[in-house]
DNA sequence: ACCTGAACACCGTTCAAGT
DNA sequence: ACCTGAACACCGTTCAAGT
C-alpha cells in the first residue's frame, strides 16, 4: 500500500530536517526511509545514494542563501560588509558548513559573495590578476574562519593551554592578552587588516614590495 | 596463542599508518586489530575507543611538528615566514588535518605557531589584547586558509562557474582574472596583506579607524 | 592485567522481484 | 516508472568469560 507518490524534493525536505537536527552524521539513509514511511531503497531510486543526496543538499542551501549585498561608502567598508554579511549567512546555517566539509565542496560556499566582491573589488581600482587575487583573499578568510570557528564550537572543553603559552613567554607577559577574544571582534579587524593590505598594496604594486625570501 | 604483548604505542603506530594510508574515515577498528593480529576488543582496552585513539593520534602529531622558527629581517617578515612555515607543517600532514576537523580539535594547529607568534608580535611593538589579537588573526588565517585548500583538493572535479561568474560582471570583465590562482601565492600575498594591515593599523590605533557601521 | 569470541544494534548498497 | 524485502558486507561497542 503505497502511500501519496515519493517525489524527489520530498525526499531532500526531510533530509534537510534530519540534518538540521543533528548534523550530517545523523542523516541515515534508513532513518530517513522511516520519516518518510517508505522503504529504504525507495529514496536510492530519487537521489542515487548518500553522497549526491548531500550534494543536493548543499546546492539547495547555497541558492536559499541569495547574493550578499554591500553598504558602507568607501569600497573597503563595503568589502568589509560583505565579508561579514557571508559569515552571518554561513553560521546561520551551521549544518551546510559540515556537509560542505563532509563533502569537500567548500568553494560552494564562496559563490554568495562573488559577484558583489568582484565588483567591489574593481570599484577600490584593482584589476586582472590584483583584482582576482584580492577576491579570492577575502572568500578564502571569511570561510576560512567560519571553518575554524565552527570547528572549534563543536568542541567546547579543551582551548588547550592558551594562557600557559602566554605565560611561558614570560619576560614579555602582558596580562591583556588574558583572553577570551570576542570571535566576531576578531573576525571583522583581521578582515580590516586584510582588506587594508589588499588595497594599499595595490598602490605600491609594480615594484614587488619590501619582502625578501 | 597470544603474540609479544601489545603495546598502547603499538596501536597507535598501526592506527597512524592506517590513517596515513587512505584517511582517517578508513581507521576502523576491525582493520586495526587485523593489522595488529588481535581481537578487536584488544585494542579498546588500551585505548579506550575510537574516538579517544583519533584524539591521540592527532596530539601525537602535534608534538611531532615542534615550534616553528621564523626568519627574515623585518618584524612583518618573521611573522609572514611563521605563517608560511604553518602551512607547510600542516599541508605535510593532511591526514592531521582531517583527524582534527573529524574530533573538532582545530585549535590545536594552532600550538607550533604560537609562541613564536607571540613574541614576533612583540617585537613588533604590539601589546597587550591588540597583540593577542594579531597572533590570533594569523593563526585563524593559516589554519582557515589550510581547511580551504584541503577540503577543495579532496574534491577537485568542480571548481564551480568560476568564469562564468566573472562573465556575469560582463561590464567589468577583465581577461587577466582567468582563473588557477596559484594557491601558493595567494596565500603568501594575503598572509602580508593581513600582517601589514595589523601592524600599521597600530600605529593610528585608538582613534578608532576609518570604518563606520 | 590483559586478551578473547559472541552478540547487539546499527550502517550503505545491490538486486531480483513486484506493480 | 516506481516501490519492495531480503541479503551482503560492513561498522563501533559491550560483556561475560577466559588466562
Amino acid at each position: 500500500m503505497p502511500r501519496t507518490a515519493l517525489t524527489r524534493d520530498e525526499v531532500l525536505e526531510a533530509a534537510t530536517a534530519l540534518v538540521k537536527q543533528h548534523g550530517p552524521a545523523s542523516l541515515t539513509m534508513r532513518k530517513l526511509a522511516a520519516e518518510l514511511g517508505t522503504a529504504v531503497t525507495s529514496i536510492y531510486w530519487h537521489v542515487g545514494n548518500r553522497e549526491s543526496l548531500l550534494d543536493a543538499l548543499v546546492e539547495r542551501t547555497i541558492e536559499e542563501m541569495g547574493a550578499i549585498r554591500p553598504s558602507g561608502r568607501t569600497p573597503a567598508a563595503r568589502i568589509v560588509s560583505v565579508a561579514r554579511g557571508l559569515r552571518r549567512e554561513l553560521r546561520g546555517r551551521p549544518h551546510l558548513i559540515a556537509m560542505v566539509h563532509e563533502r569537500g565542496l567548500t568553494e560552494r560556499m564562496f559563490l554568495p559573495a562573488q559577484q558583489t566582491l568582484v565588483h567591489e573589488v574593481h570599484a577600490a581600482g584593482l584589476r586582472g590578476a590584483r583584482a582576482a587575487e584580492a577576491v579570492r583573499a577575502v572568500q578564502f578568510q571569511v570561510v576560512g574562519y567560519v571553518l575554524v570557528e565552527r570547528n572549534r564550537e563543536r568542541a567546547p572543553v579543551q582551548h588547550p593551554g592558551e594562557e600557559d603559552l602566554w605565560d611561558a613567554e614570560s619576560a614579555e607577559h602582558d596580562p591583556a592578552l588574558a583572553r577570551p577574544a570576542d570571535p566576531e571582534r576578531l573576525f571583522v579587524n583581521s578582515v580590516r587588516a586584510l582588506v587594508d593590505g589588499l588595497l594599499t598594496r595595490a598602490d605600491r604594486a609594480v615594484s614587488g614590495g619590501p619582502y625578501p625570501q
